[in-house]
Parts: C-alpha cells; sequence; structure tokens
RNA sequence: GGACGUGUAGCUCAAUUGGUUAGAGCAUCUGCUUUACACGCAGAGGGUCGGGGGUUCGAGUCCCUCCACGUCCA
C-alpha cells in the first residue's frame, strides 16, 4: 500500500466489481423489507453540477446505509424529456450543422432528430453518477418518454379528462415569444428590472384640448385597450367616469369605467385597460364586459391590429411608439421605473400574458388529499414527513392557493396530447389512436385530425414514483417497492415536482407517493451566491472527483450541510474530506502492515480462544476504550442516518477514526504489536480489536466514501472472517451494518482511560512549554490523591505514559515528592504532575503558566461564588444542579490552593 | 407588502428538553522528519454568541423589539 492514498486507481473497478456482480439489483425478496428511492429524473440535456452531486451522494448514502442494513434497497435512476430545453438543444444544433429548421424538416423528420440526439448523448448525466458511485438499480433505468411512462401518460390523461378534472379553454396564459409556448404560472420567474413609466395622453372625445393621463410599463399594448380605468371613489375623476375617450394613433373610442382595484396612488391614477394582454385587465374586461383585443403574434411582432406597427417586434414597436408619441404632444412624461417583470425560466425572455386555447388541469379538487397527507393525524403522525419539517409550509402554501395548470405546449418533443377533434371541433381524449374513419362518441362525426400540443415535461414526472414501476399495470414491482420511502431534491421543485407528484398518487394510485421528503441544501459559491452559468462562478463536481478524489467530495459535502442550511462551497473545503481519507488509508495500511500473520495465528487457536476474541474478550484498557468508543459511535451514527441527519453521522464517524482511533488507540496499542510487551496472547488480542474496529469504521464509512472503504475492506475481509469464524462477505457494499452491544460500553474503562490521557496530556503541555527536546528523556512523577485514584493509572497505563511522553522515569504514589527545580500541572482531584527539570528549568516560563492557571482558576471561582451567594438560585435549582456547583467550586477553590502554594516555591527557588 | 431562514473565534459552521469553563475544521503562533500518515504529530492563542429589552435562580438557547443579510411568494 503507498503511504498516500491515491484514489483515481480503485474508483473504476470498485464500481465495476460492484455492477458486474448486480450488487445494486433489486431483487424482490418479501423476507426482506423493501427501501425505495426514485432519483429526481435530471434533464436529459443536462451536465451534472454540485447540486446533483449532492443530492445523489446523500441518496445513494441512504441507499448503501439501507442496503446493508438488510433492505431490499430499490435507488431507481432515469432522466426526463424535458420538452423545452431538449428541443432547444437539437434546434440550435440542426441549425449549425444543417442551416436547417424544424419548421423546414416537418414534425416527423424533426422528433427522429432529436431521439437521434438522446441515444447518442442523454446518457451523460447518467454516466456521471456513475463516476460518483451511485449505487442505482441501472437495469432499471426510465426515461419519461419511454413506451411504459407514455402510457402512464396517456392514460393519466383520459382518466383526469373523464373525471372533467382536463379541459380546454380560451384563457389568459404566460406566453414565451421566444420559444413560441405557453408556459405555466410555475415556471415563471418575476425579475425586478428597471424601465420607465411612460405618461401618456388620452383625449377627451368632443373636448380637443382635454385629455386624461395613464402611466404604463408596457405603452406598445395601446393597440389592445378598451378602456381606461379610475377609482371610483377618486375626486380627481369622478366626473369623468362614463366619458369616452379616443386611442391614441389607431382613435378608436374607449370608455372611462370606474373599478375598485384600481390604486390611485400608482401613476396618475387613470390606468389602461388591456384584458388581452394583462391578468388584472383581463379580469376587469370580465367585469366590465370590455372587448377583448390580442395585438400580439405568437412571435412577439404585434399583429394586425396594431395598424402601421404590425409586424414590428414588441420592444421595438414600444420605442417607435413612443417616439411618435412624443412628436404628436401625446407624451407627458417619462420617469424611470423599476417593477417586477415575468420572466420565462426557460428563455430568461419577458413572458407575455396572452389570450390563447389551452389544456388545463383542474387543481383544486387534486389538491385536497395531498394538503390532508402532510397534516398530523389523531395520534400526530403524518402520511409524509418533510425534512427539514419547515418546507412543509412552503408545499402548504403553494397547494392551498393553487390555481389551474396550464399543461399544453406548442412544442413538439413531449407527449402529444391524446385528444381527436371532430370536423366541429368536438374533442374526445382516447387511450388507445383511433381506428380509421373512427367518429366523435357524442357527435357521432368522423374524427378529423389529432391536437398538435404536447404535454408539459412535470405532466409526465408527476407521475414518476409509479410509472416507473409500471403504471397503469399492476406489477409486482409495484406491488413491492410502492409507495416509495426517501425523495431527496431541491427546495425549487417543492412545486413544480412535489406537491404534483403527491396528488397524482393520491389520484391514480389512491395513496402517498413516499412517506419522508428530504430537501437538501442549496450550494452556493464561497461568497454565498447561487452557482450559475451566467456569473461562472460553479465548481464542477467532476473536476473536484479528479482533484480530490470522489470520496473525498463525497464525505465533504455531507459534513458541511447541517440540517436545513445552505452550503458556501470553495474549492479548498474539498481539502477536508481528502486529508480524512488519507488518514483513514494510513491507520489501514499500519493496521494491515501489522496483521500479515493475524489469520494464521487464530487458525492455531481452539474453537473457544477464537470464539472469546471475537466476541471481544479484552483485557487491556486501550481495547477497552476503543471497543467502548466504537460501540458509542454505531449507536451515534445509526440514529443519525435513519433521522437523514448526515452531518451529524459524518462528524462523528471522523472524529472516532481520526481522534480516538488514530491519535490515542493506535499510539498505545502500538508497543503490543511492535515490542511484544504483554507476550503474544496481548498482541493477538491488539490485532483482534484492530480487525474488529477497522471493519466497524469501514462499514460505518462505506455509505459516503465507498470506493476506498471497498479497497481497504477487501484487504481486511479475510482477516474479519476468519476472526468470526465464518466465511467472508463478497463486498463491503453488501455487508451487514454493525450493531451496537450494550456489553461492549465499557464505561468504567473509559473512564480510566480518559485518566490516562488526561495526566499525558499535563506532560506534554509541560514538555511543549518548556521546550524540552522530545529527543531527551524526562523523569516524572504523579501525586495522587488517594489509592482509588492511584488504582485508575494500573502498571500497564503508567507504561504507555511513559512511553508516549518519552520517560525515564515515572514515579505514580500518594504523596509522591516534587522533585527540586520542576513544573508542575495540578490536575483535578487532588492530583499534580511534577517533571524534574533539574539545571533545565526556567523559572519565568514556570511562573507564567501557573499564573495563567491561577487567573483562569480565580475567574471561575468568583463566577461560582457568585452564583451559589444567590439565594434565589440556592432555593429554586434543583437540587442536584445546586450540589454540582457546590462541589465545582470547592474543587477549583482547592485547586487554586494548590497553584498558588506552587507559585510561592517557584517565587522562592528563582530568587 | 407577506412568509421563511440566517447573524456564535480571522473564515466556514456546531451546540439535545434553558443548567459545569460555548465546540469543530481551516487559518494563526510554537516545537517536531518519532519506524501509518507533514494530506502528519504535539502544544498554544483566539469568542461581552448582531444590538436593546423582557421572562427565569439561571438565556447562545424562550418571548418582544430593532438592525443587517439571504430565499420564496405577491
Amino acid at each position: 500500500m503507498p503511504p498516500r492514498f491515491q484514489p483515481g486507481t480503485i474508483e473504476t473497478k470498485w464500481y465495476e466489481f460492484w455492477t458486474s456482480h448486480d450488487l445494486f439489483k433489486a431483487v424482490r425478496d418479501i423476507r426482506k423489507k423493501p427501501f425505495t428511492i426514485m432519483i429526481p429524473p435530471p434533464n436529459v440535456t443536462g451536465a451534472l453540477h454540485m447540486g446533483h452531486a449532492l443530492n445523489n451522494t446523500l441518496q445513494d448514502a441512504v441507499a448503501r446505509f439501507k442496503r446493508m442494513q438488510g433492505f431490499c434497497v430499490l435507488w431507481l435512476p432515469g432522466t426526463d424529456h424535458a420538452g423545452i430545453a431538449t428541443q432547444a438543444v437539437v434546434e440550435k444544433k440542426l441549425f449549425a450543422e444543417q442551416k436547417t429548421t424544424r419548421n423546414e424538416l416537418g414534425r416527423e423528420k424533426f422528433l427522429e432528430e432529436v431521439w437521434k440526439w438522446k441515444d447518442e448523448y442523454g446518457n451523460r448525466i447518467l454516466n456521471q453518477l456513475r463516476k460518483l458511485g451511485a449505487s442505482c438499480d441501472w437495469s432499471r433505468t426510465r426515461f419519461t418518454m419511454d413506451e411504459g411512462l407514455t402510457r402512464a401518460v396517456r392514460d393519466s390523461f383520459v382518466k383526469l379528462w373523464e373525471k372533467g378534472l382536463v379541459y380546454r379553454g380560451y384563457r389568459m396564459i404566460n406566453w414565451d415569444c421566444k420559444l413560441q409556448t405557453a408556459i405555466s404560472d410555475d415556471e415563471i420567474e418575476t425579475t425586478e428590472t428597471r424601465g420607465h413609466l411612460w405618461y401618456i395622453r388620452y383625449q377627451i372625445k368632443d373636448q380637443p384640448e382635454k385629455f386624461v393621463v395613464v402611466a404604463t410599463t408596457r405603452p406598445e399594448t395601446l393597440f389592445g385597450d378598451t378602456a381606461v380605468a379610475v377609482n371610483g371613489e377618486d375626486d380627481r375623476y369622478s366626473n369623468l367616469v362614463g366619458k369616452t375617450l379616443i386611442l391614441p394613433i389607431l382613435g378608436r373610442e374607449i370608455p372611462v369605467i370606474a373599478d375598485e382595484t384600481v390604486n390611485p396612488e400608482f401613476g396618475t391614477g387613470a390606468v389602461k385597460v388591456t384584458p388581452g394582454h394583462d391578468f388584472n385587465d383581463y379580469e376587469r374586461g370580465q367585469r366590465h364586459d370590455l372587448p377583448m383585443i390580442n395585438v400580439l403574434n405568437k412571435d412577439g411582432t404585434l399583429n394586425d391590429q396594431a395598424g402601421k406597427y404590425q409586424g414590428i417586434e414588441r420592444l421595438k414597436a414600444r420605442k417607435q411608439l413612443v417616439e411618435e408619441l412624443d412628436d404628436l404632444g401625446l407624451l407627458e412624461r417619462v420617469e424611470d421605473y423599476t417593477n417586477n417583470v415575468p420572466h420565462s425560466d426557460r428563455s430568461k425572455t419577458p413572458v407575455e400574458p396572452l389570450l390563447s386555447e389551452q389544456w388545463f388541469v383542474k387543481m383544486k379538487e387534486l389538491a385536497q388529499p395531498a394538503i390532508a397527507a402532510v397534516k398530523p393525524n389523531a395520534e400526530g403522525k403524518r402520511e409524509i414527513t418533510f425534512v427539514p419539517e419547515r418546507w412543509e409550509r412552503v408545499y402548504l402554501s403553494w397547494l392551498e392557493n393553487v390555481r389551474d395548470w396550464c399543461i399544453s405546449r406548442q412544442l413538439w418533443w413531449g407527449h402529444r396530447i391524446p385528444v381527436w377533434y371532430d370536423a366541429d371541433g368536438n374533442a374526445v381524449a382516447l387511450k388507445e389512436d383511433p381506428a380509421e374513419g373512427a367518429t366523435h362518441p357524442t357527435s357521432g362525426k368522423p374524427l378529423v385530425r389529432r391536437d398538435d400540443d404536447v404535454l408539459d415535461t412535470w405532466a409526465s414526472s408527476w407521475l414518476w414514483p409509479f410509472s416507473t414501476l409500471g403504471w397503469p399495470e399492476k406489477t409486482a414491482d409495484l406491488g413491492y417497492f410502492y409507495p416509495t420511502h426517501f425523495l431527496s431534491t431541491a427546495r425549487d421543485i417543492i412545486y413544480l415536482w412535489v406537491a404534483r407528484m403527491v396528488m397524482a398518487s393520491y389520484e391514480f394510485m389512491g395513496e402517498k407517493p413516499f412517506s419522508t421528503v428530504y430537501i437538501h441544501a442549496t450550494v452556493l459559491d464561497g461568497q454565498g451566491r447561487r452557482m450559475s452559468k451566467s456569473l461562472n462562478n460553479g465548481i464542477d463536481p467532476l473536476d473536484m472527483a479528479e482533484q480530490w478524489g470522489v470520496d473525498a467530495v463525497r464525505l465533504t459535502l455531507p459534513m458541511l450541510t447541517s440540517e436545513g442550511q445552505d452550503i458556501k462551497l470553495a474549492e479548498s473545503k474539498f481539502e477536508m474530506g481528502r486529508n480524512f481519507c488519507n488518514k483513514l488509508w494510513n491507520a489501514a495500511r499500519f493496521a494491515l502492515t501489522n496483521l500479515t500473520d493475524f489469520e494464521e495465528a487464530i487458525g492455531k487457536l481452539s474453537e473457544s480462544e477464537r470464539a472469546g476474541l471475537n466476541e471481544g474478550q479484552v483485557v487491556e484498557l486501550e481495547d477497552c476504550y476503543i471497543e467502548g468508543c466504537l460501540t458509542n459511535t454505531i449507536v451515534d451514527v445509526t440514529d443519525a442516518l435513519e433521522r437523514y441527519k448526515f452531518n451529524e453521522a459524518a462528524q462523528a464517524l471522523y472524529h472516532f477514526v481520526w481522534d480516538d482511533f488514530c491519535d490515542w488507540y493506535l499510539e498505545v496499542v502500538k508497543p503490543r504489536l511492535y515490542d511484544g510487551k504483554g507476550g503474544e496472547r496481548s498482541r493477538l488480542r491488539a490485532q483482534s480489536t484492530l480487525v474488529r474496529v477497522l471493519d466497524g469504521i469501514l462499514k460505518m464509512l462505506h455509505p459516503f466514501v465507498p470506493f476506498i472503504t471497498e479497497e481497504i475492506w477487501q484487504n481486511l475481509r479475510p482477516l474479519s472472517a476468519a476472526l468470526r469464524g465464518d466465511t467472508p462477505e463478497l463486498a463491503l457494499a453488501i455487508a451487514a451494518w454493525p450493531k451496537a452491544s450494550k456489553e461492549r460500553l465499557y464505561v468504567p474503562e473509559r473512564k480510566r482511560f480518559g485518566f490516562m490521557q488526561e495526566v499525558t496530556r499535563a506532560l506534554r503541555n509541560i514538555r511543549a512549554e518548556h521546550n524540552l527536546d522530545p529527543k531527551t528523556p524526562i523523569s516524572a512523577a504523579l501525586n495522587v490523591a488517594d489509592k482509588n485514584t492511584l488504582d485508575l493509572l494500573a502498571e500497564a497505563e503508567r507504561d504507555t505514559v511513559s512511553k508516549l511522553l518519552n520517560m525515564s522515569g515515572f514515579e505514580v504514589a500518594v504523596g509522591a515528592k516534587k522533585p527540586k527545580a520542576s513544573a508542575t500541572v495540578v490536575l483535578g482531584g487532588g492530583n499534580e504532575v511534577y517533571v524534574d527539570l533539574e539545571g533545565l528549568i526556567d523559572f519565568k516560563m514556570e511562573l507564567l503558566r501557573l499564573e495563567a492557571n491561577q487567573a483562569k482558576l480565580n475567574e471561575g471561582v468568583s463566577k461560582l461564588k457568585r452564583k451559589l451567594e444567590n439565594l434565589n438560585y440556592i432555593e429554586r435549582a434543583p437540587k442536584d444542579v445546586v450540589q454540582r456547583d457546590r462541589d465545582r467550586l470547592s474543587e477549583l477553590v482547592a485547586e487554586l490552593e494548590r497553584v498558588e502554594k506552587h507559585i510561592d516555591e517557584v517565587k522562592a527557588q528563582a530568587k
């Protein structure tokens, strides 16, 4: 084994090993409990970013943990066809390579091109997940445009149609002029945009010199104005209500109406009403029975309603129109104005409210069971739990105010709406394509055409948890793996996806889709900004994996995510994970080089001797100590993972491995391995402990750092099997999760070990602060308060301390003498350590040390005294708390007195 | 405007139901090439827990208020 862990060499090796042995394949087994995770399907066009890396690392940690716990784990991977994004990518490619457009190719040819693209590039992100070590069941990989999932979309649509939950309507929707499709309310991002407020004069009919001035941020919609509205309470305008105005440029006559929704504070208090291009005006228009005029073409140019502005792009038209109004003296003034402009999430261009015929899903009814699912029942239990809990409110607030969902998209790539029309436009939704000459069920007229539009991608991904398992067929997979257990996703799709999955599941399956929704942290850059292409502040997870190792990335990310908090990430953070992996590597290297003869030695033992070693029949204190720490760690890590507290689990392991195992256990145990301290049997006990503890460490670390742990564990595998007297498991990935047993807590032993650590630290402190050369042995004494304390530090531990400190002599006794020129540490419980510094002592330094200690003790004493002088405290605080403080005070006072005594002695000597 | 979140060491973050002297990692300082690891070991320094008020014997923790920052919704 090389002295440094080299990640690159082992990653592909073990990933191939796992997959070639089908270790991630979920094979239904009625003796096991299922544990199902559906991957949030990434866009087929996507590339792995840090958010994916975090999310999938967490899912993999859960999957591997549950697998080791004996669950039948299904982590189902796949991708989403991402209608808009994919179509855009292919269109761009076609234009770049063949200078052609989709309209030139035609629908069928174009779709062939998209499929070609998908087959060639569509697996990129899944392959990237493999690099991260994702233990998905790749045999079940799904794509939202697969045959089965397409069937599911079609069936679900028809079911909703039959229930009257899906309908077609001429309504105001959000139109993306660039992509030329409708989008849903949830795909809109309102962006604060700097613009202008134009004040335009509308002439009052028959009063040529009189105008009403309206303020608008979108003057080009003027061609669609069908009224001007004022607030009825607004005295400035009360006499104008009912009068007629002349629309500039076009000269159309429009009324002044009174509407309570008009804010008198905004602009002049008079607003233009454009029912065809504004959600508020649409409602005003309906209330006042105004005509609705559409002035836009689908591509964002003005249409024939705009007179000579016809064919001009909306923003260009705005500029020209403003100039013309100015020339005509109809522009009163212009103000700078910042307002929230809705932008399309996909194209980042301003969205136009547009009247259009679209398909909608009625949401109110579907939302009810989804709302109930997160509310506690009589026993306080919820069907679905959010982790962290507070995201439940985000989910609920959306569901409680949900609006109908516009599901039709004017795209070609996607699930085509399964609706056919007769010549009169009567629609019918069909599960199967109609036969030649089929007729409409009610009109009886032949069906002449199919709807051109496709469905929103979310209309397939909301079925994902069950369509991937074979729905609408009643498959065995569905029976066994559904409902799923753990969904981990980003907060920004709580309503786009999570809420809709819950609605769909209750509607189509009659039960919840999953029991836990884990909302993972958002990964930000070092300055706390979102990572984005435009800022170019992204950190590529695969670059990081290349640089630091996959395991380092996988350990670092969960360590940084305390529950619900976002992660400020910088590249240098991965150093932590890298260093830890190297530490683990070297600890294992040390262990394995001292275990080369272990198997043979075990083979020579009788069965009962072997069993004794395996059961942790331990003698030496350090073995008890580390076994006890291991037991604690098993409890903590298991508990943390079961509650999805990933950072707690990772922290506990980090601390146990680095501090308890490496810094203390390995250092203390060395003499038994190298120098024959305690004899062969002691060595074998040390080796057994090493094997058992390292085995436990590797198992618990495996969900976080699968590659390095598998690599080490494969070397350890025959040894742990020999110790257990058992056949080895094939791979760590499917090894059993460690169990904690109460018999191995070793509480008193850990207390004794703790005393040894305290003495060691005191002596190390003297060595360091007095600048003693580590090569020069020192002579020291431990003056213990009583016989009981003496027993805390047995012969073996005195040797340990001597060895750790490079000591030539170590007297331990009740009332051990303090050497003449010595450095002192006053410990608790009346114990003191002295280091003989005859000829070496720096009295000034010693005085400084003791006085620093004195100051600290003084502070503690006065704090406690003040507290205990308070009668209220004595009376009202719990007795044990008060007693603890009293004990503490007398302890500190005693320590203080002793420190002061030593100070006096040093002062006397220094003279 | 509403909701949620955050503010603790130079930086990034922890801290059970309120209860010993508020903890890590990185950075800093000192010493060490000790035969697993310098991606290391040992030691040390560094905090009036955003401000103010309140509840309490006792507040980083609970309540009110103000300030700053962030996210989402309208």
